[in-house]
DNA sequence: ATCAAGATTACCT
DNA sequence: GGTAATCTTGATA
């Protein structure tokens, strides 16, 4: 049996649009200390820094984004809405302001923990574990990360990606991304094809 | 200094 | 389907 192979920055450093699609299927996994939560990621869409006036990094560098603009690999979480966070993977090139925002989870371990920091309670119904992480904001709550984690780098050990066999391309359905006003007809949200842990058909 | 908008979610009808 | 919640950031003066 092979060991579980965390992905390396050779994996991140290429263009946004394949690293989304690439990070279809991979495992996504937060360790602190004794807690493990980990889960498949099978919803995301892509941020470009050019002809996308969508991206927080259209406008070039600010305080607030200055990850996206950093090396590939890293982990760039924002704050929005008065109460959320929202977690993206930096891609390509340094300078060039790309990420990947991870929109939904399919829960696999520290699904107990999980629904303990959404719901404030252990138990969980079917409907519940399917609302778990099907959003990026309930992500981040799930998996309790906030603006500390902004910037990190994941080939460190606190959060991390851990390779799986790719998914088909029949499997990826592409389509528009959700939630903006600008650049709306880039059909740059891929997510895995009948999965039942995706946010939105 | 002021202000509007925001890569969302939960709860209402 | 509609909207309140809630506050940081970035743009403009």
């Amino acid at each position: 049996m092979n060991t579980p192979q965390k992905l390396l920055q050779e994996f991140y450093n290429r263009k946004v649009n394949t690293v989304a699609k690439a990070l279809l299927g991979k495992i996504f996994v937060r360790k602190d200390q004794s807690l493990l939560l980990s889960g498949k990621i099978v919803e995301v869409e892509a941020y470009n820094w050019q002809h996308d006036e969508a991206s927080h990094s259209f406008n070039g560098k600010t305080k607030r984004n200055e990850v996206m603009f950093g090396e590939a690999g890293h982990l760039y979480v924002y704050f929005t809405y008065g109460m959320h966070f929202c977690a993206n993977v930096v891609t390509g090139k340094v300078g060039f302001g790309s990420a990947v925002l991870i929109r939904a989870i399919e829960p696999i371990d520290g699904i107990n923990i999980m629904t303990l920091n959404r719901l404030g309670k252990e138990t969980i119904n079917k409907k519940e574990l399917i609302n778990l992480c099907n959003g990026p904001a309930k992500i981040c709550q799930a998996f309790g990360i906030n603006c500390s984690s902004n910037g990190i780098n994941l080939q460190a050990d606190e959060i991390f990606i851990i390779d799986s066999p790719e998914i088909k391309p029949s499997k990826i359905i592409s389509t528009t991304r959700i939630g903006i006003k600008k650049s709306i007809d880039l059909p740059w949200r891929y997510y895995i094809k009948d999965n039942p842990f995706v946010s939105k058909k």
